[in-house]
DNA sequence: CGGTGGCTTGATAGTCTTCAATACATGTGG
DNA sequence: CCACATGTATTGAAGACTATCAAGCCACCG
């Protein structure tokens, strides 16, 4: 089965210099709020850029700690595996989203990181991120903003979890992915889900069932067209007011 | 009605020059893993010890951030209002613990925070806070570690409101604050609840009938004892069964 | 073209919520 | 200091929502 696959190897093989200068993400990455200058010492610290194929891990949950990732390209999901075989998908992350930052508290990785489709990652060594920090206190301070930012939306997840019905989850999900495909200059209203429903449900806290049938739902009242992996978001203003925004 | 309350001024009044030196949360709190020297310089910053007496907020989600809290002593919860009215409990803060790290990435708090018992809170402010850590690479290592220890912990929460029974929420609830508890030299099986059902509830994704009941049956059951909101954890083993740890 | 994993939909069961009534605790004012 | 008011907690019964079990369909890949 190709989830399984760890392949640590071929995704070393790949590997290249980046470059943080030239790169297309920088008004959404690390380098936020620097200039020039400061986005050349930064990019002397990203030792590799990687590529992950589709279905392969980035990093294992319990693995020692060392860089942090930066999705260059691609889209992952990170999942927590509990003693008892529980698991959940804590998240998805797309296009410039930092991978890893549960793993500095106790320098392991946290959680299970795999690519839904191939990506690339770029690599952050993690003590040469706080290093070059106290040089460029702007990258230091957006890379507080960043921690933070994790913060405020798994306080949302949780709100979401706690307080909101299947329809209310899905639909929430959908505006969430459409407000940050659209800021990377992707559709807001149109996009291929790159996850299963399993693992949809998995982050909405819903068995996969339940999603298929919010998915039908949504699209019996008009707010969205779904067919497989493609969705069309046909009423945004209403979604929203579905969630209560 | 006294939790509305917000008494800036009474806060403001009690304020007083703290140390970090003499403080007996050197081993909980920012000045972890800090030599005598590191600390004396961390105390520099610390601006006010405030006292905010139960029901009183510290802050407000959208109040512009300048300070992170540390609490000195007491115990805190803080909450998101959502735009519909909605609203839930995201935390629960004792004694050395940070508050307002959600505020950083837009610079205004993330959340209501409301002392639960009469409480201390010293004032970190985040600039100086920033440019201090550039001088003490171990503490903006702490200080690093604190927001993922925060992120992970959102993780775990976000576990347990997606896959787990009334009951078993309820167990993982007190057992954390069994956990935190005794690392701060309190009893491990016995202690005072300082938040009401409804807040415990809001916080695991549950009505307070609900809590009401888990309490309950976990009391039938002879895992636990409680009266009002006294708890003494019979059996901590088969808690932790119960969770599947 | 067959097989496998992913998806949809229906029927039933389980869990939690909602509504309601009562009891208890706390703190305020007389 | 007691009485009363208000917020808090417990418990029951009915209803809502989601999970579970099951069957069949569909898409994709070798």
């Amino acid at each position: 089965m190709l989830n399984k696959l760890v392949a640590e190897h071929s995704v070393v093989a790949a590997q290249q210099k980046p470059s943080c200068t030239t790169c297309s993400l920088r008004d959404v990455c690390l380098p936020v709020g620097l200039d020039d200058a400061e986005v050349q010492h930064l990019s002397t610290l990203i030792k590799h850029k990687f590529r992950v194929r589709r279905g392969e891990y980035l990093f294992h949950a319990g693995a020692d700690f060392k860089s942090l990732y930066a999705v260059k390209n691609g889209f992952f999901k990170a999942s927590t595996l509990k003693t008892d075989g529980r698991t959940q998908v804590t998240g998805f992350y797309m296009t410039g989203e930092l991978l890893g930052l549960g793993a500095i508290s106790l320098e392991k990785y946290s959680c299970d990181t795999m690519a839904l489709e191939d990506s690339e990652v770029c690599e952050v060594p993690f003590a040469k991120l706080e290093e070059i920090g106290r040089a460029i206190p702007p990258l230091m301070n957006q890379f507080h903003k960043i921690m933070s930012r994790e913060i405020v939306h798994d306080h949302d997840v949780m709100m979401l979890l706690g307080s909101m019905k299947a329809e209310e989850r899905l639909a929430t999900f959908l505006l969430n992915l459409s407000t940050r495909l659209s800021r990377r200059g992707y559709s807001s209203t149109e996009f291929n889900l790159k996850m299963t429903r399993h693992e949809i449900g998995s982050y909405l806290g819903l068995k996969l069932e339940t999603v298929s049938r919010s998915f039908s739902k949504l699209q019996e009242e008009g707010l969205i067209s779904i067919s497989n992996k493609r969705v069309k978001l046909e009423k945004i203003a209403e979604l929203y007011r579905k969630i209560g925004d």
